[in-house]
DNA sequence: CTGGATCCCTCACGATACTG
DNA sequence: CAGTATCGTGAGGGATCCAG
């Protein structure tokens, strides 16, 4: 058994001994995206060391979450990627990440948003009922980060960059997770300039029907700061 | 910002700071059972130091995880106890559980199973859907653990200890894991006495309806042991 | 330029002892 | 019972260096 195992027969406590360490479940959400090479994943986590990089890419390959495949000539070039194992942390990073965005906040001056970061957003604050029977596609651009959704009867794909066609251009900043969780209604929003909108505004609306989370709960009392 | 975070706007990257600490998910799962004292959790948590206990247990009240009660008199102890806020983390924990129960193996040597995992387990892997109109109860014991779960069409409750009148007693060991994935037989399982059963053996196929998960992928070639 | 490996420093973790 | 104090170790952070 491992030095820092937990040592309990648990499907938790064997996942977090598998993904658990800092940074892992940060490189299986770039990776839900799509393959990456060493370099694009440093591009999406500027802030880990290139040393717990390589590590954690070993772990992962280690723990079958992760594949090292060297591409075919003449690209030559290595690339990481999710197994079906390692996809299977889908659900399960869609939840942790609807969880963590009640509480985020505004960003602090040296956080950064990825276009992986808010793809995986999207897609796990996606509502599949609500678009049954619907197609509509929107745009959305978060400071420099632009990305686009299409919705086609229950189905989701999002993708990188912008969509000329897209029904209802979106852009935003720090505003979006109170948008999402209904802390923030659309109207002011629009109004205040938070956001603004580029076609049909009631299609924000039914933005907000399609991409939802659990509205922030009460304060209980305790201060939920990040400050240490 | 502090030290080790890791600068991302990012729902998945704030969970993280919040509870992506070593141990801490693992006192959310102890206490989504129930509240606990200080050493009812050390007790569930053999192998966490009390100086990381106690470090934790401060952290997640500061993020509003966790709530310190003191009980009115004449008991005067103090209990834990998550908050809303940290009581939605359960679809987390759960996914995380069903992706790592996936990949449990045998228990090694060291690795114990306490009756809080085994409930949070059983609340994990429960499927509502074929619930439906449907009242059964069983006792399951693996090893010294017996929890037992009431099935009332599609609530469950799970609770600790034996039920007497439970309609089938399921004794098992570390096969439990294979036969929720569907990778062992439940026939096979109680010929070669696996499993065995005290009450109408029809009942466990109809358990294995009740609790499932997502049938282990095929190997990927990737070698998934944990030794290091 | 990609894809890492190596070094050093700091701090979090782990083990144990001890206290109100 | 409910933690705090102390100390050793090793993982993470940051910078730099190197091979293909």
């Amino acid at each position: 058994m491992s030095k820092r195992a937990y040592g309990q027969f648990c499907g938790l406590a064997h996942a977090l001994e598998l993904v658990g360490e800092r940074w892992a479940l940060l490189i299986v959400r770039d990776l839900l995206v799509g393959p990456k090479r060493f370099t694009d994943l440093r591009r999406g986590l500027p802030r880990i060391p290139t040393n717990v990089l390589a590590t954690r890419l070993k772990e992962l390959e280690h723990a079958a979450v992760v594949r090292r495949r060297v591409l075919p000539r003449p690209a030559g070039s290595v690339v990481y990627e999710l197994t079906e194992h390692g996809a299977g942390l889908e659900p399960a990073v869609f939840a942790l990440g609807r969880w963590g965005i009640q509480t985020l906040g505004e960003p602090g001056p040296g956080d950064l948003l990825t276009v992986d970061s808010l793809i995986i957003a999207l897609r796990a604050m996606f509502d599949p009922e609500p678009a049954r029977g619907l197609r509509v596609s929107y745009q959305l651009r978060m400071g420099e980060v632009v990305v686009h959704a299409l919705i086609d009867d229950g189905a989701l794909e999002v993708g990188r960059g912008e969509l000329a066609t897209a029904d209802l251009g979106i852009e935003t900043s720090a505003a979006m997770p109170r948008l999402l969780t209904g802390e923030l209604d659309p109207a002011t929003a629009v109004a205040e300039g938070v956001v603004r909108l580029t076609g049909p505004t009631d299609l924000l609306a039914r933005f907000l029907e399609l991409f939802h989370i659990p509205p922030t709960p009460k304060d209980t009392g305790a201060t939920a700061d990040l400050s240490r």
